[in-house]
DNA sequence: TTAAAAGTCCACTAACTTGGTGGGCTATTT
DNA sequence: AAATAGCCCACCAAGTTAGTGGACTTTTAA
């Protein structure tokens, strides 16, 4: 399941894509609009300002906004980021991969169906973006 | 992810599958030869059994084994019942659901990626049985 | 030049989950 | 009755989740 911090972030993250044109959006709109707890929205697009997701300016007439337009950025991205992997298991995953100890690849079964799910599942996500969590 | 938990029923279901012809199985054996603590995996299979997934005899002679065939068993319905919900959102669960606050199900673009994404997952999950765990 | 606006950063917390462990009890077989 | 083997209860340490509080910095505009 995603974390209530992946769905504040997608909640948040679609709003700033309605926002696109519109110049930067202040935190505390984002949260009243949204109704995300204000300090734990500020560490979440903080963290997406960091990843390059999202670009800020402080002061007057400041606030966050998306760095690239939206439908270039995945959702399978996202996920990644606030979430972690999408993986069922770390042996199948392509960016959070840990080998696994008992579990000999070449010939686990288990292995090999949890890379077909992962697939399937990469299949949605890394061909949706940002733009396409508007209607 | 699925939790060390689910990897540990998953390897003793194996395990049982494998031996399904020669009656009980003993938790100290599956222990030792997939390498899961034995106190918690104690646990873990008396959950299945609770489940209706495996039976067990006392004494001597006995052990747990599978109630059904393996190709009778799910692989949906070992991680419903050890890991829990299988999609990334309560609101799109068929097992698991719960109502989201603060997001119009009818309106919701997330709700519908991550319904696709649940379809693709169960997919694969659904049409896989204990059996497909062997080679 | 200074006040207000707005994001940044650090540190802390309560509650829950995960991955166990220990010890005794009960049922079955020989 | 003794040995075997599962059943059940309760507890624990470490990590994660979902926050909160407070001070600091940067930018803008009066």
């Amino acid at each position: 399941m995603l974390s209530k911090k992946s769905q504040y972030a997608f909640k948040a993250l679609a709003y700033l894509t309605e926002k696109f044109d519109e110049g930067p959006v202040l935190i505390s709109e984002i949260s009243r609009k949204k109704k995300i707890p204000l300090k734990f929205l500020e560490n979440i697009l903080l963290e997406l300002k960091k990843a390059d997701i999202l670009d800020s300016k402080k002061g007057k007439g400041g606030g966050y906004f998306l760095k690239k337009s939206p439908e270039k950025i995945k959702v399978a991205t996202i996920i990644r980021l606030v979430n972690g992997p999408i993986s069922m298991l770390p042996c199948v995953s392509l960016y959070f991969y840990e080998r696994c100890k008992n579990c000999n690849e070449k010939y686990c079964a288990l292995h090999d169906l949890m890379t077909e799910v992962r697939d399937a599942t990469l299949q949605v996500v890394e061909n949706r973006t940002l733009k396409d969590l508007l209607k």
